[in-house]
DNA sequence: CCGCTGAATTCAATCACTGAACTCTTTGCT
DNA sequence: AGCAAAGAGTTCAGTGATTGAATTCAGCGG
């Protein structure tokens, strides 16, 4: 429904995937609710995306059971967005073309973030493996720190909030401090 | 380039993959490569999208190295596109997206295409890899076949060719009878 | 009462996509 | 030679989506 027509060779389940995720930005948000960010102005200031694109996003996101709307105080009612089981599904995805994006157009001074598999150490394959313990790796299991291509020094609170070692998954601190 | 600005947050690897595959379309062009289409009107027949996106996707991947172009005859000059070795390398993000759009998305008959570790018969894993061999499957050692959620009789020519079970990256049969 | 925060919506301008028509070159047919 | 067809595009007007700025709205803090 977001893009005019659906694509042709809707027998290709790729193509309904697209349909829902392969829009401008949505990946992009995803991945960040892999990240830990959950607030409706978190994602605005890490992503920097119009206001009205992102309320559209979030929307058929949550309509399509990718994320859900979780109330985390009643007076101002504020809901945070979180990934659904189906959504944190998405991970495999996800994850390789992050790390195909980071071989073939990584800067030269090495990757920007690593993931590891928690409690061994080991960074991840492409296809979401620990090659260590030779066992695919769920989100929940996943340690992301940032790699030596990463930029020290970023100018939004969530890019620096994302800067220390944490869990896939875990909310981000609130406040967003320094 | 292709849209726009690049998206902020461009510390992260998947924009930067996003920024080359994410537009409408481009995955699905990837993904026929995969199948073996090679040659623009197939493209064109099998995705129905306009002339103009399918002459810009093409040159845009072509200049990104994902595809190459590939002389087939010379008198009316006339070029294939190929998936480079950059290219094949998006195979384990387009399976892991084709398989959770399967899942989730999926025909209540079943699955709409399988993809076998040829040889062993094994279905992949979201991973891309075989369960029974326990190893990561290249693409070209993926067998596909229509599954029981298939289109048994679709409308335009490269579909029909694709009904019959192949091995990945193997190019469509010219000319397309039937 | 006033200003602030978080979460939006509205709006004009811009950009991209769509679909149809057209171009150009070579080849096959008569 | 003349004509139609195929393959691979380009051009163009119309539509739809995205952008960025401005605005709304509710509740809270002082």
């Amino acid at each position: 429904m977001p893009l005019g027509k659906d694509y042709a060779a809707q027998s290709c389940s790729l193509a309904r995937t697209l349909e829902l995720v392969g829009e401008r930005w949505t990946l992009l948000i995803v991945r960040d609710a892999f990240y830990g960010v959950r607030r409706y102005n978190d994602f605005l200031v890490h992503l920097a995306l119009p206001r009205a694109v992102l309320s559209a996003r979030l929307r058929t996101l949550t309509e399509n059971g990718v994320l859900e709307t979780v109330r985390y105080q009643a007076s101002p009612p504020r809901d945070e967005y979180q990934l659904t089981a189906k959504g944190r599904e998405l991970w495999p995805a996800v994850h390789a073309l992050a790390v195909w994006g980071e071989q073939h157009h990584g800067s030269e001074k090495g990757s920007r973030r690593d993931f590891l598999h928690a409690g061994c150490g080991t960074r991840l394959d492409q296809a979401g493996r620990c090659p260590a313990c030779e066992t695919g790796v769920p989100p929940e299991d996943v340690e992301m720190r940032p790699g030596p291509g990463a930029d020290r020094a970023p100018a939004d609170a969530v890019s620096r909030a994302l800067l220390r070692p944490r869990m896939l998954l875990e909310p981000l601190p609130q406040p967003l401090n320094a």
